[in-house]
DNA sequence: TTTTATTAATTGAACGTTCAATAAAAATAA
DNA sequence: TTATTTTTATTGAACGTTCAATTAATAAAA
């Protein structure tokens, strides 16, 4: 069976079955059987891999932020306009669920989980910081500094409070796909109240 | 020990510590030995009165969800004008915070896994809809209909949006007072928006 | 004494971790 | 090439722990 450098295709195996679990089953009843049987592995690779379960929920938080923010690179060039830029943010943003339906719930358990895992507050704070900043540079171009800075935190509730709201009612892709318009309405008219 | 009439207070003692230990410890990291400790009672007792744990957690979040539509109650009387009508529901649902500061984590984690169990989903489907329902026919005393419900739509994500984002930066009361009111001008700019 | 209220002890299932064993692949030697 | 050794990858059973639930015992009140 052993192959050699399995290494990072075993790693995302996991990574992948984490979500699907989590997804299917929540944070509590994630085990390292529920996982390892999903990626049809043994339940002893995952220590081998990540030190143990703990390693591979972090593991697996680290892998959806990072994706997030690639999806934001992915669609920023150096010739995107301000409102361009803002009306991407929102799309990466709620791009959370095209790459897998399963990821939002799972967003979602991790969230709550970092009100008490140190480790996981410190990386969902940091993609907590990148929203915001990125709204903020954003509106700068279109407003002043103290507008600017208002339009960002309010801007980035509406996105966190309607993806919420569309997860917790488990809305069907239409349903996030109306979500994502409203959040883009909404930009458009933070720009039109405080815009010079 | 024994004395009569105890069921009420036992229960109540019960609950409370169940939001203590869930503020705490995460629904995780909650047992009924982390409950029964705080209750300052023992683990049996948990079965005698709520049949078992989950009967305890679905109680908690009955005793939260009641809280919070009394809090709007009280409130509200037959004088209230729609404009303060939309003030006291975003106060009311702030208020989340203001009669525990444990329970903002409690209800977090009682979101996380309405996921993944259908009573707690069926439960907090009715409190996402009746704050939904309470905004729409305020707004619509306010401007026409169609407009009410998207106002109504906005004006809910933005309120779980900031206090989401409250939340999870384990923010403290001042910029909780912060986020309410930022919720209550997004209100009134939404009544100038829209309003007839 | 009977009923009510509560505890303390116990059970068995489920969990994460560890680890010795194994199998295949790669490297080396003949 | 063929045989031997070493390394890499993986398994799954065993272990100790933790948990929710149950049970029997106990204490107070009626």
């Amino acid at each position: 069976m052993p192959k050699v450098g399995m290494e990072p295709v075993r790693r995302q195996q996991l990574i992948d079955a984490t979500i699907e679990s989590v997804a299917e089953f929540g944070l509590q009843g994630t085990t390292i059987n529920s996982i390892s049987k999903k990626a049809g592995l043994s339940s002893g690779i995952i220590s081998h891999y990540f030190g143990g379960k703990q390693g591979l929920i972090e593991a697996t938080v680290r892998y959806l932020l990072s994706n997030l923010k690639r999806e934001l690179i992915k669609r920023v060039t150096t010739t995107t306009t301000p409102e361009q830029r803002l009306i991407f943010i929102v799309e990466a943003n709620f791009a959370r669920l095209q790459l897998q339906s399963d990821t939002t719930k799972t967003w979602l358990s991790f969230w709550a989980q970092s009100m008490h895992d140190a480790q996981l507050h410190r990386l969902q704070n940091v993609n907590s910081r990148r929203l915001f900043s990125n709204l903020t540079s954003s509106f700068k171009a279109l407003m002043n500094d103290a507008d600017a800075k208002l339009a960002a935190e309010l801007c980035a509730a509406m996105i966190d409070g309607l993806w919420l709201r569309a997860v917790l009612s488990k809305s069907d892709e239409d349903q996030f796909e109306h979500c994502e318009q409203l959040a883009k309405g909404y930009v458009n008219s933070l720009i039109k109240q405080y815009g010079a």
